[in-house]
RNA sequence: GGAGAGAUACCGAAGUGGCCAAACGGGGCAGACUGUAAAUCUGCUGGCUUAUGCCUUCGAUGGUUCGAAUCCAUCUCUCUCCA
């Protein structure tokens, strides 16, 4: 039950006990546990807020239990409302079917590709009838969706709730019904998808209702908000080691922790030490940030990636070497500095690259350009801002 | 069906005839400081030019006016409440 987040004493305590029961109960009848997540293909890329679940999935997994990586196609179409305190715009079946393409093939750098079954939801929501639906709809009330606290809030500031974000619930809890499902993982942003909707509607089923194992959330790059493609602060998990190392350092120190308990092989009593460390001083907190981003980016990617992603920041950032590899710009006669760096696409106009240059954005083998509509001075490396470097031959 | 509110730049939100390329906040970018962290400080944040200029922009289209984001008309879209 480690890195999980109920927010409720009771529930993790009746889920706890649930769980072990339920471990017998499959001991006794010889069969793995049915364990599943879902993951709505939202957008293109699966990130590390994506593989905390994943990582669950795989611990059952690797204990030989029945793992089904559920891809969320048709629940993607109406949205779920849960971290939301506004509706999400409306995707279109072809929006959503791009976005599904990697999902599962980016989903294996964490699960075990051949003990992974990977369905789709539409395969048994597409076929749901009205009928269907209102018979689902007759085992909730209103007031129950009302209570919940995000569509609370709307209610509150009047802002508009939309009927069919009500039905995200009940999409869900049939999922889990139409798996027959033992055991789901999910945030706890889905408690009451889960808890709530999977459960209340496997009973009225006729089965047995499910285990939850609800996970903590965790925050982006920015430290607060949960990490989602829409805030913009997500680690992609396909981004290469580089780009993830550097992305992971610049998570701010306050969610450290969470990173380690959440994203983490760490165990407790090591996050314990390191915590301690750099509270005693000890340990330098950019220290203890690199070791969780080798941590972190050797689970996506091998050791000696991670540990050449580590040196390449190091070189880079700390030492302020300029990187090994860069775009190169072949430089035409009479081009001024604006030209160039508008030919190489390092800035986005004309009057953004004076800017940068105003601004002692803009350098040439480490001198300070001043300015833009000189010709351009000589080959060398341009770097614009931090990142942005081009070798002008 | 009835009553009301609204549509402003990436987002939120002021502006209700000229001083509006449009306050303020957030975000983003750049610089300083640093641990490429956070916090903080400074500047920038439509385009073109480099000058005290021009062009495009305030839901859409027309109109009034020397002059409109601001007034009028029509239209489109959105939300709230009552039934």
């Amino acid at each position: 039950m480690q890195g999980t987040d109920y927010g409720d004493e009771e529930l993790q305590k009746a889920m706890a006990a649930e769980l072990r029961e339920r471990l017998k109960l499959a001991e006794k009848e010889k069969r793995p546990l049915r364990v599943y997540c879902g993951y709505d293909p939202t957008s293109t890329d699966l990130h590390l807020g994506h593989t905390i679940s994943m990582r669950k999935l795989r611990q059952f997994q690797d204990l030989g239990h029945e793992v089904t990586f559920l891809i969320g196609n048709y629940t993607a179409l109406v949205g779920d409302p849960s971290d939301k305190n506004k509706a999400r715009p409306i995707l279109t079946q072809e929006q959503v079917a791009e976005n599904a393409k990697t999902y599962a093939e980016q989903a294996f750098r964490v699960l075990d590709k051949t003990k992974t079954k990977v369905r789709y939801n539409s395969e048994w929501l597409s076929h749901l009838s009205l009928v269907d639906l209102i018979r689902l709809g007759q085992n909730f009330t209103v007031q129950q969706f009302l209570a919940r606290e995000n569509f609370a809030k709307r209610l509150d500031k009047g802002e508009p709730i939309y009927l069919h974000e009500t039905f995200y619930a009940l999409m869900q809890g049939y999922d889990a019904a139409a798996m027959n499902t033992d055991i789901q993982v999910g945030g706890s942003d889905q408690l009451f998808n889960i808890i709530v909707a999977g459960r209340k509607l496997q009973e009225a089923l006729g089965q047995k209702p499910l285990v939850g194992i609800i996970t903590g959330i965790l925050p982006g790059t920015d430290g607060t908000q949960r990490m989602s493609k829409s805030t913009g602060n997500i680690v992609p998990i396909n981004t290469g080691a580089d780009d993830m190392f550097g992305k992971l350092m610049s998570v701010p120190d306050s969610a450290m922790g969470t990173y380690m308990r959440l994203v983490t092989r760490f165990s407790p009593h090591e996050i314990a030490q390191i915590e301690t460390d750099v509270a005693a001083g000890v340990l330098h907190p950019r220290d203890a940030k690199m070791k969780m981003a080798k941590e972190i980016t050797s689970i996506f990617y091998t050791d000696e990636e991670a540990v050449a992603a580590q040196d390449h920041f190091i070189k880079m950032f700390q030492q302020k070497e300029i990187p090994d590899e860069m775009p190169e710009y072949k430089l035409k006669s009479g081009q001024t500095v604006v030209d160039v760096i508008l030919a190489a696409n390092m800035a986005e106009s004309k009057s953004k690259a004076r800017q940068l240059i105003d601004q002692k954005g803009v350098r040439l083998d480490g001198e300070v350009l001043e300015r833009g509509d000189a010709v351009f001075p000589h080959p060398g490396v341009l770097q614009v801002g931090k990142r942005r470097f081009l070798r002008v031959k």
